[in-house]
DNA sequence: CCTACGACTTAGTAGTTGATCT
DNA sequence: AGATCAACTACTAAGTCGTAGG
């Protein structure tokens, strides 16, 4: 039962469908289907992928995180994590806090490039080298969070029945969960189990308390909760003055750390907040989720500035970890995290040049792509075949890369989320259907699924037999010749920095180049930028971009659905008068008249029904309204009769309608003609037609997330080009944060530009 | 070589804000 | 004017990939 427990955030999603899957491999079946050649039985095998000495691998099912027991063949790396200060000497320079600080550097130094707005235009002029990132580099550190301040006395956590009081370090531990308390996160055993394993760390460590906690179900945080909550609401409560003045006040204290100076030019910093202590909402069926993130101090932080710079203050009573000043890396800080014992880093804003720097590069890369992709895939082609059992694997995977848009696939470590990518594919994530189609399902980054029946090559479908032959079982690596190192040094043949995740950049933004061709320059902008939009999730569609459906989209659809089948009854109403004026009609356009049978009597009436109730509610707001404008002006009020007045006329149309539902004959109106009927008729089918588009648009949004792929995948220059060419405002397709993100993009390119 | 890990990109969601509806 | 919802931003987790260092 933990299983389906761990399955929360799964179960939220529904699966994506795949039926209109569109990826651009022209080569796809091009040549074709060849017959089964003989040798793969004597395939050579040489040389087993070495971490294959690994465990009998993970339980086989999706979502379920059970671990088998902890087995490692890198048992001797502990050792090498508090050692960790003591690598790369060359760049790190330890400054003593306190060290004078000679006078700042590089104050507008004008260089090329500079507009003559002042703004650096980075893209105007372009260095290869980037191994150099800066030459000068000033900002004001980071801010922390505020420490903790205790409950009031009367908010404590309950155990078995009784209030506890708990030190203010454990106390602020339990806090975390109970402001969590209503989430998936809080019903998760694993997340219950590591935060409850914490939080009596901390108690213990903070000199416990009254009661001795010892199970987790005994806890009671509800009031907590409800402390919580209700701060919220007076949070939100607030007028608008108080907010206003809130958010100043933190404007104005943030505006420091907000920008930094790199190489005299202001830039914006990224993520200047330390990110706050509290419970590790790890994704999927992590096994660390829940954990406590412990509180970050300035003691863990290690400054990266120029040598030249003015270090910045810490906190009162405390010192900066280190200050560094390496200029072959871009961020500004960094911190180690207790989860993992991974870095974080404070980085440059999206907006920045040395990001937008990158991301040009990028796709530039990607795009050069397009000059080898050829060769490429008529190698992968030939080498499906080849005797090597190595080659057969990097061809098969090169194809899945290249075809289906899966990530790479590095191996990852048992205290992480089971999920794969190519490379890490097992022998449960794909079944093998004759006579070429492949079902794929398993878990990829974020532990989203990756589900989609296709067909493919059928050398691809026979290689992959091969990979799941015995003894192999469930839980054994399909490619257990091949890692992520192994498919990038093939493909650096090709082409200098060529690597698998290039192949993601370049489909994408080639798919989106191939599907903007396809828009017809007509319409309206709007039109045009749902268009763009359908593009887009093509796109999104390739990559697997999932998101949850939110919580409002059932009845969102299904008022949507009501809408349009009252405007169904309309049209069929409209026809039916037509009919009354002219009763040969039907028999001279039959196919016209055909719907008129469509919606059943049950329909027809549940609809007079909501448009009864619809009429009287709008009737007693117009009066409710009206009086009270009036009361406001000390005007005399509406009398009652007023009320009663009007809802006698919709009683009058109730009738009407029931006779109507009886007799199946509306009555037509006296300045009704049938070419007047007609027009309506047509109006209403432009309507209908609208409003199935846009709830179709709707449905199809609802799993997808397009935010991803225009952020990280298509090449920002073809969206500006399609504006450009269609005329459609940059801001109908970019955010504001977009706009200044890309802005390279913006300002680079015309209506003619090609990916 | 191989592996661990540092540095960077990519990812979905929580929270906030602004627009629209009632 | 308040509620509701969609859009957008902020946040931080989780990938990829190159390379330092054994």
């Amino acid at each position: 039962m933990s299983d389906s427990d761990d399955d929360i955030a799964l179960s939220k999603r529904a699966r994506v469908k795949d039926e209109d899957f569109s990826v651009d491999v022209s080569s796809q079946n091009s040549r074709g289907v060849t017959a089964a050649d003989s040798d793969d039985e004597a395939l050579v095998t040489v040389s087993r992928k070495t971490k294959k000495s690994k465990a009998p691998k993970r339980a086989a099912t999706n979502g379920d995180s059970k671990q088998p027991p902890k087995k490692k063949l890198k048992s001797s790396s502990t050792t090498s994590k508090k050692t960790a200060p003591s690598k790369s000497q060359v760049k790190k320079e330890v400054k003593k806090e306190g060290t004078p600080t000679p006078a700042r550097e590089g104050t507008p130094k004008e260089e090329d490039g500079d507009g003559d707005d002042g703004i650096y235009k980075w893209w105007e002029n372009q260095q290869d080298d980037d191994s150099i990132k800066w030459e000068t580099l000033e900002h004001n550190g980071v801010i922390f969070p505020p420490e903790y301040e205790p409950l009031p006395t009367h908010v404590k956590m309950f155990y078995d029945g009784k209030p506890v009081n708990l030190p203010p370090a454990a106390e602020e531990v339990a806090g975390f969960y109970a402001a969590m308390l209503e989430t998936d996160h809080a019903k998760n055993p694993t997340f219950q189990k590591n935060f409850f394993k914490d939080f009596l760390k901390v108690l213990e460590e903070s000199g416990g308390c009254n009661a001795s906690i010892t199970d987790f179900d005994k806890c009671d945080f509800t009031k907590m909760f409800n402390y919580f909550e209700a701060k919220k609401e007076e949070k939100k409560n607030m007028t608008a003055a108080e907010k206003k003045k809130i958010k100043a006040e933190k404007e104005k204290f943030e505006e420091p750390y907000k920008t930094c100076l790199l190489n005299g030019r202001k830039e914006q910093v990224g993520n200047f907040r330390v990110e706050p202590p509290g419970l590790f909402r790890g994704r999927g069926a992590h096994p660390k989720t829940g954990k406590l993130k412990r509180r970050v101090y300035p003691e863990d932080i290690i400054l990266n500035l120029g040598k030249d710079a003015k270090i910045p203050d810490p906190p009162p009573g405390h010192s900066w970890g280190e200050v560094r000043h390496d200029n072959t890396v871009s961020w500004l800080a960094m911190w180690r995290e207790n989860i993992s014992n991974s870095v974080k880093y404070v980085r440059f804003a999206a907006n920045s040049s040395l990001k937008g720097m990158s991301d040009y590069k990028k796709f530039e890369k990607a795009r050069e792509l397009k000059n080898h992709i050829e060769r490429i895939r008529k190698d992968y082609r030939v080498m499906l075949k080849d005797q090597l059992m190595l080659n057969r694997q990097i061809a098969t995977a090169t194809y899945l890369i290249d075809v289906f848009a899966l990530r790479a696939g590095g191996e990852k470590s048992d205290d992480e989320a089971d999920t794969v990518g190519c490379c890490s594919l097992r022998f449960e994530h794909i079944t093998l259907s004759p006579p070429n189609t492949v079902i794929f399902d398993f878990l990829g980054k974020d532990s989203i699924r990756f589900y989609q029946e296709v067909e493919v090559d059928l050398q691809v479908f026979k290689n992959l037999k091969i990979f799941k032959r015995p003894p192999k079982v469930p839980g054994d690596d399909l490619f257990d010749r091949i890692d992520p190192s192994v498919l990038n040094k093939h493909f650096q043949k090709y082409m200098p920095g060529l690597t698998a995740k290039v192949f993601r950049t370049y489909n994408a933004s080639k798919t989106m180049q191939d599907q903007l061709d396809l828009i017809p320059n007509e319409g309206t902008p709007n039109e045009k930028v749902v268009k763009f939009n359908a593009a887009n999730r093509t796109v999104a569609i390739l990559c697997n971009h999932q998101r949850t459906v939110s919580k409002g989209h059932e009845t969102a659809m299904q008022k949507i659905n009501d809408k349009l089948k009252e405007m169904m009854w309309q049209k069929i109403r409209l026809k039916k008068m037509m009919l009354q004026l002219d009763s040969k009609l039907k028999k001279k356009k039959p196919k016209y008249f055909e719907e008129l049978e469509d919606l059943t009597r049950e329909d027809e009436a549940t609809i007079h029904k909501n448009l009864i109730a619809r009429e009287h509610e709008k009737y007693e707001k117009k009066f409710k309204r009206e009086n009270d404008k009036r009361a406001e002006n000390k005007e005399e009020l509406l009398p009652k009769s007023q009320l009663k007045e009007w809802n006698n006329k919709v009683k009058e149309l109730e009738k009407q309608y029931a006779k109507e539902l009886k007799s199946g004959k509306p009555v037509v109106p006296d300045n009704a003609t049938l070419e007047k009927l007609e027009a309506q008729v047509e109006k209403l089918e432009q309507r209908i037609a609208n409003t199935m588009l846009q709830m179709k648009d709707k449905e199809d949004n609802s799993q997808v997330a397009l935010s991803t792929s225009k952020i990280n995948y298509i090449d920002p220059r073809l969206s500006v080009m399609f504006c450009k060419k269609y005329d459609v405002p940059i801001e109908k397709v970019f955010t504001k944060t977009l706009r200044e993100k890309f802005k390279w993009a913006i300002e680079s390119v015309d209506e003619n530009w090609r990916f």
